[in-house]
RNA sequence: GGAGAGAUGGCAGAGUGGCUGAACGCGCACGCUUGGAAAGCGUGUUUACAGAAAUGUAACGGGGGUUCGAAUCCCCCUCUCUCCGCCA
């Protein structure tokens, strides 16, 4: 959410700034600013009713000390009118600012002007690429029917058993899972990071909290008897362990890491992007979090790319990192970086991973701040990335490091599986 | 699920109707002191809105009520803790 104050002081860049989404916010941010001036001019009109009942009070209380109890049964005469008169503006004033709460839960984080100008993916640009695409032979097949082949993953299992979108692993399958988990968090351990393991599930505030809510209500799945949310990513229980903090400036920044489960409905996807591991309802992923100081939190972004980055090289996946343009932007984000892996049998790019700054949009809904030299509370900073998520690697290595007798585990892996081939 | 206790500032914890935006302590910041540090001493230390400022107003889990006046009394809700039950 963005800070009302900004909104007062710049509205203009603001509404300039947002237009990097191709979207026309200048009615929705007017709208606020207009709602705003009007809240405050209630207040202030309520302010005053307040101090003159007071003042009255005041004087009730000294008569009555004084044992003149006829002047004050006159003065309380006299509030009868005010209390009306408060009873009314306070209605007001709440109504109002119930109105601009809602209105400024509707409009997106504004994009750093480092974001690239665009509409879609195809606007967005390639910062760098590395590793090396394979030469894969004649027979080379795309990982469902790796997975079939070797017995590595079951998809109409979790058919019959969930629906869709929930597979099965199986021997080796399995153990290959759970060795890119256990890798990914301990790369994360020797880079500085606290592990944590949080709950899959969350409730509402937390949702609000990082900004799930209510932009993407629909896009997760919801216990309705408990109000609880089954989480789309770890950044929602890890960033919420802030949530309503004082830090002191010396707490910064702060790096954590955890791994879960992520739980998405994925509402409206179809067609043949959804094959396989493509895209599921339930998948694993490691993910990192940084709360930082806001004059160092760009600089931590290109260090956290970089850090994935490395990940993808000790995998020996080709990959290339894209800085998302404006229209492709994710609600919360100020820049984001995303990086995909080249999925050879398939001959497509897959997301693995989305690295982004949020600067002040989340902490703000979070009350996440610190306290800095001055003494003075200020929102810190929070960023989070993908380190990695699971499904789209195990493509990518299923396809790219086959042969014709099977397929090959990267060196580094081969410590946690405990094998070299499939 | 049953019974009881509680929710106050960064933390701990007083405060049962006006003198309490809130004692005392800890922490934190700055200053003095010191060769340096610790200790000690002093000062300061929530946020929002209005105002040039002085200052005013609001907020003591959330909502409603009583009262001229509520952190304090009443009602509802949420959460936490303790005991009992159930259970991995």
């Amino acid at each position: 959410m963005l800070e009302i104050a900004r909104i007062r002081e710049e509205k203009e860049n603001i509404i300039e700034g947002l237009k990097k989404r191709n979207t026309d916010f200048s009615e929705k941010i007017n709208g606020i600013y207009n709602t705003d001036a009007a809240w405050r001019e209630v207040k202030k009109e309520l302010d005053e009713i307040a101090a003159e009942s007071n003042k009255i009070a005041k004087e009730i209380g000294q008569l009555f000390k004084e044992g003149k109890q006829q002047e004050a049964n006159a003065a309380k005469e006299k509030t009868n009118l005010l209390k009306e008169k408060e009873k009314a503006a306070r209605e007001k004033e709440a109504s109002l600012a119930e109105d601009l709460q809602k209105r400024l839960y509707e409009i997106p984080n504004v994009p750093s002007s480092k974001v690239p100008n665009g509409k879609t993916p195809e606007d967005n640009e390639v910062a760098r690429t590395g590793g090396n695409v394979p030469a894969l032979p004649e027979t080379a097949m795309p990982h469902w029917d790796l997975a079939k082949k070797y017995n590595l993953i079951d998809f109409e299992m979790g058919v019959k058993v969930t629906g869709a979108g929930f597979p099965f692993y199986y021997g080796k399958g399995a153990r290959l899972q759970r060795s890119l988990i256990n890798f990914f968090l301990d790369q994360a351990r020797d880079n500085g990071y606290t592990e944590v393991l949080p709950p899959f599930v969350v409730n509402q505030d937390s949702g609000y909290g990082t900004g799930q809510l209510p932009d993407k209500e629909g896009q997760m799945y919801h216990c309705e008897v408990d109000d609880f949310y089954l989480i789309p990513t770890a950044e929602v229980p890890l960033t919420n362990m802030y949530r309503d903090v004082l830090l002191n400036e010396n707490d910064l920044p702060i790096k954590v890491t955890g791994y879960t489960p992520c739980f998405r409905r994925e509402a409206g996807s179809y067609g043949k992007d959804v094959r396989g591991l493509n895209r599921l309802h339930q998948f694993d992923k490691v993910e990192v979090v940084h709360i930082e100081h806001p004059s160092k939190s760009y600089e931590t972004l290109e260090t956290m790319v970089a850090y994935v980055e490395g990940l993808l090289q000790k995998l020996e996946l080709p990959y290339r990192v894209l800085k998302l343009c404006g229209g492709d932007m994710g609600f919360t984000s100020a820049l984001t970086y995303d990086l995909e892996v080249y999925s050879a049998a398939q001959k497509k790019w897959l997301e693995v991973s989305s690295v982004s700054n949020f600067e002040t949009f989340q902490a703000n809904r979070l009350k996440l701040r610190f306290r800095d030299k001055d003494g003075k509370n200020k929102l810190a900073h929070t960023l989070n990335g993908s380190a990695l998520a699971l499904p789209r690697i195990m493509a990518a290595l299923l396809e790219n490091n086959q042969d014709e007798t099977g397929i090959r585990i990267p060196k580094v892996l081969v410590p946690y599986t405990g094998f070299e081939r499939i």
